[in-house]
DNA sequence: GCAAGGTC
């Protein structure tokens, strides 16, 4: 048996399709996707690994000292030399400024002292892939020969030689070739399985370079970093090759920002009308820059009531169809419709895995020949009945695709696959393959022609002008509105004629300082400066945000972000800037070329990290200062109305919810609640002080939907509701007694509830949502009697029963069995308050507000998993 | 508890 290791699963299955004789089979080994398939006869078996099958990583336990160098310790105190490569540099160790790493300090701890032998510590493969690896050695012990089919670049020879690597721990002496394709084509794959080549450990060797040389940086700065101000497990303070310089980007603007001085500048503007059409018009000089030429004109044309069109010029412009996405442009034209870079790969994952597009991570931009694209079509307006007019156009048409600056032939420009029914997507996954298949017609698509209209006016003397554009051919417009300005249509007009013109003013501006990077735009500037691949921008930016140094879209670096950009380009310059990128590249290709080695070039690497250490440990404290204020600067959120220091936001240590706290504490012990389940910003300057009470205001964004402010004191008068009674207690009605259900708002917590008024006998007690105006209906619930109440929200009016346990509550078509469940035995379950004032006051009876105890969720749940089984 | 690179 043949077997033909690649580096991903839809690799494997092309590969079988192009090679086999007939149809390849699937099969499974364990739960692996694997392809069986035969070549002359011959029994072959293709499979994908996933990426990287190993991680590189520090040993275990490591310690060294002068005497034994690196050597381990058993359990039972036993010395034994460590396990690690040839040839390893050692520590340069000075017995005065580097004492023995101190006992039962090792690799693995968190230790400044530890951080310059971690910088020359060996580093060791783990493996990251069990399934895969478990399948790999299950077939290599069938093979008669094997052939690594991984990608030909860089890391797939790496992959390639790391699958290697596991192969010969059960199959020592099997032949094993390397086949090298450039595209997953007939031609390029039979070609390269007729001339296979050796593994080129070389080129595998600037992998792992690559591997070590990132662990060592990122792991020695983070933990620096880390230590130098712990804020608690959770709080990393990460650096890295790529993440630290695309940080320096966004701090860099920052400062750009701060730095701009605004410059005054005047507008005169205003409307025109023709009959029933009124258009904007504004001064043939769109910016005065001296105010007295603005007031001089202005005094021209001021309570002026007509003009003269003096000039009406027409002028077409093309607007070309775009080029095919690749994974940055769609990255950014995603980021554009307010998806993020992260969560465009996690849905373009998900449509790829379900087969309606093609592969998501890819540089090209030129559909290869090989691709039938009228099929595409045809197959795009049978699944999307909403396409299908479109598509017939485009089928009709000369369909001439578009190409983009880049060209690779691995994979074809991201598109619609044309098959699979994407129909039934729901809402991000509808946007993004709308988006893709949408971008895939227009690519196919003529020019827009896009007509501008320019006016020229008279008023009193003064020029002013007005401008439309109107779109006259839509061309690949009608399949891809994206970013298209609306229609601005102005009346037809010719020299001579007189407009009605008003409400002209005379505005001060000033100019704006660049703007912030939108994640889209910061994907596109990773790229060019050659920071992180296609594959790992999204998630570098992704990370940046979860270690808190980027917050908001656009994008603006945290206090803690600018303190670490900081810190690192004062002790660490060397990471802060892509050259490291642009350096490593270099090393690499001398690595690939057999011009240099591994080992030199890591060991280079790991003496320029080695020659900052001194310097950033004296300067640990400095360091942790400004990260400690960084912080305290990001968790402001006001002024203590009682003493004046700083409030900030703070996390409890019992219940881990959030609260703000006074900075003064323990002698000032001013806190204010703040509502959980929504994302919680500052508001600076003055905004952010309640004029009412002094309290800082906040605002809420709740998930998807319209963010609020709101003043944290509870007390406060802005958050003043008076009670409400909304309606009679169903619980004491069954019961034979009267009570009022009562909303009330709590004076300590800020939040909203529903108590009984017969609290001393009856239990009922129900939450309200935080916001909206809440009013009584007098109607009450058909499935438990208590009371409806409506709540209005942005969204408008929501009608509710009140009672958190209505079984009608619990009824969801789509899994059914829940309400039916809950909706049989709806008083089987009380709290264990409702038990005991029960007990004592009243025999059990019917009770509509059946709460559950979280013991009794988890038996319900436990029973039905076990039915379902 | 670290990075960046593959991919799921």
């Amino acid at each position: 048996m043949v077997l033909v290791i690649a580096e991903k699963n839809i690799a494997a299955k092309k590969i079988a399709q192009l090679l086999a004789d007939g149809a390849p089979k699937t099969d499974k080994v364990y739960s692996t996707q694997v392809y069986r398939f035969s070549v002359d006869g011959e029994e072959w078996v293709s499979m994908g690994l996933a990426g990287h099958i190993l991680a590189p990583d520090f040993p275990e336990a490591i310690l060294f000292d002068a005497e034994r160098g690196w050597y381990s310790l058993t359990d039972d105190g036993e010395i034994l030399p460590a396990d690690v490569p040839d040839g390893l540099a050692r520590p340069p160790y000075d017995s005065k400024r580097r004492p023995y790493l101190p006992d039962g300090i090792n690799i693995k701890s968190w230790k400044v002292d530890s951080l310059p032998y971690l910088t020359w510590a060996p580093v060791v493969k783990h493996p990251a892939e069990k399934e895969i690896i478990r399948v790999l050695k299950n077939l290599a012990k069938k093979a008669d020969s094997i052939i690594i089919a991984t990608d030909f670049d860089r890391e797939g020879e790496l992959i390639g030689a790391d699958a290697l690597s596991q192969v010969r721990e059960v199959a020592p002496d099997v032949p094993v070739a390397r086949a090298r394709y450039s595209a997953l084509i007939k031609g390029e794959v039979c070609g390269a399985f007729d001339n296979l080549v050796e593994l080129d450990r070389d080129l595998a060797d600037a992998g792992e370079s690559r591997q070590h040389i990132d662990l060592i940086w990122g792991a020695v700065l983070t933990r620096y970093l880390t230590l130098a101000k712990f804020g608690g497990f959770g709080n990393v303070r990460s650096a890295g090759r790529v993440q630290t310089p695309t940080l320096a980007l966004v701090v860099a603007r920052e400062r750009e920002r701060l730095a701009f001085v605004p410059e005054d500048y005047w507008q005169i503007r205003g409307i025109g009308a023709s009959g029933d059409t009124a258009f904007k018009i504004a001064h043939a000089t769109a910016r005065f820059t001296d105010e007295q030429k603005a007031k001089t004109a202005f005094a021209h044309v001021q309570g002026k009531t007509s003009g003269t069109i003096v000039k009406v010029a027409t002028r077409a412009r093309k607007q070309a169809p775009p080029a095919p996405f690749n994974t940055t442009s769609l990255q950014a034209a995603a980021a554009s419709e307010g998806i993020s870079p992260a969560r465009t790969m996690r849905i373009a994952e998900s449509l790829y895995m379900s087969g309606l597009i093609s592969y998501p991570r890819v540089d090209n931009t030129v559909y290869p020949p090989s691709e039938d694209l009228a099929a595409i079509v045809s197959g795009l307006a049978a699944s999307s009945p909403a396409l299908a007019p479109v598509c017939k156009k485009v089928l009709a048409g000369p369909m001439k695709p578009t190409r983009g600056k880049t060209e690779t032939t691995d994979h074809p420009p991201i598109h619609p696959t044309g098959q699979g029914s994407p129909e039934s997507l729901d809402g991000g996954q509808r946007k993004l393959y709308n988006l893709i298949a949408r971008r895939f017609l227009a690519t196919l698509m003529g020019p827009a022609t896009i007509e501008n209209t320019k006016l020229s006016i008279d008023v009193a003397g003064e020029p002013l002008t007005a401008s439309g554009d109107v779109l006259v051919t839509a061309g690949f417009r009608e399949a891809y509105p994206y970013g298209l300005k609306r229609d601005e249509q102005l009346p037809p007009l010719s020299a001579g004629d007189v407009i009605e013109v008003r409400d002209l003013a005379l505005e001060a501006k000033q100019t704006e300082p660049p703007a912030r990077y939108s994640q889209g735009r910061l994907v596109q500037e990773m790229e060019k400066r050659g920071l992180g691949t296609k594959s790992t921008r999204a998630s570098i930016i992704e990370r940046l945000y979860q270690v808190r140094y980027l917050k908001n879209d656009p994008i603006e670096p945290s206090r803690l972000g600018m303190a670490i950009i900081d810190a690192l380009a004062a002790y660490a310059p060397r990471i802060t800037t892509p050259d490291m990128t642009a350096e490593l590249d270099g090393d690499m290709t001398k690595v690939a070329e057999g011009a240099d080695t591994e080992a030199h070039v890591v060991d280079h690497s790991r003496a320029l990290l080695a020659g900052l250490i001194d310097n950033l440990i004296d300067h640990k404290d400095d360091l942790g200062e400004a990260i400690s204020d960084a912080v305290t600067a990001d968790a402001k959120v006001g002024v203590c109305p009682t003493c004046g220091r700083d409030l900030v936001m703070k996390a409890s240590a019992k219940t881990r919810g959030n609260f703000i706290g006074c900075m003064g504490w323990p002698e000032c012990d001013v806190t204010y609640p703040v509502p959980s389940g929504v994302k919680l910003e500052p508001i600076e300057g003055d905004d952010g002080v309640c004029p009412e009470c002094g309290a800082p205001k906040i605002k809420c964004k709740p998930f998807r939907s319209k963010a609020y402010e709101v003043c944290v004191n509870p007390r406060c008068p802005t958050n003043y509701e008076p009670d409400l009674k909304v309606g009679e207690c169903a619980v004491c009605a069954e019961a034979g007694r009267h009570g009022d259900l009562i909303a009330h708002k709590s004076e300590r917590s800020g939040k909203r509830f529903i108590r009984c008024t017969n609290y001393d006998e009856c239990a009922v007690s129900y939450p309200l949502p935080a916001r909206g105006k809440l009013q009584a209906t007098g109607e009450t619930c058909e499935h438990c009697g208590s009371p409806i109440v409506v709540v209005e929200t942005a969204r408008g009016p929501w009608r509710i029963c009140v009672n958190m346990d209505c079984p009608g509550k619990e009824k969801r078509p789509a899994r059914g069995r829940r309400g039916t469940a809950a909706a049989s035995k709806p008083a089987a379950k009380k709290t264990a308050a409702a038990k005991k004032s029960a007990a004592k006051k009243s025999p059990a009876k019917r009770k509509p507000a059946a709460k559950k105890t979280a013991a009794a969720k988890k038996t319900a749940a436990a029973k039905k998993s076990a039915s379902s089984r």
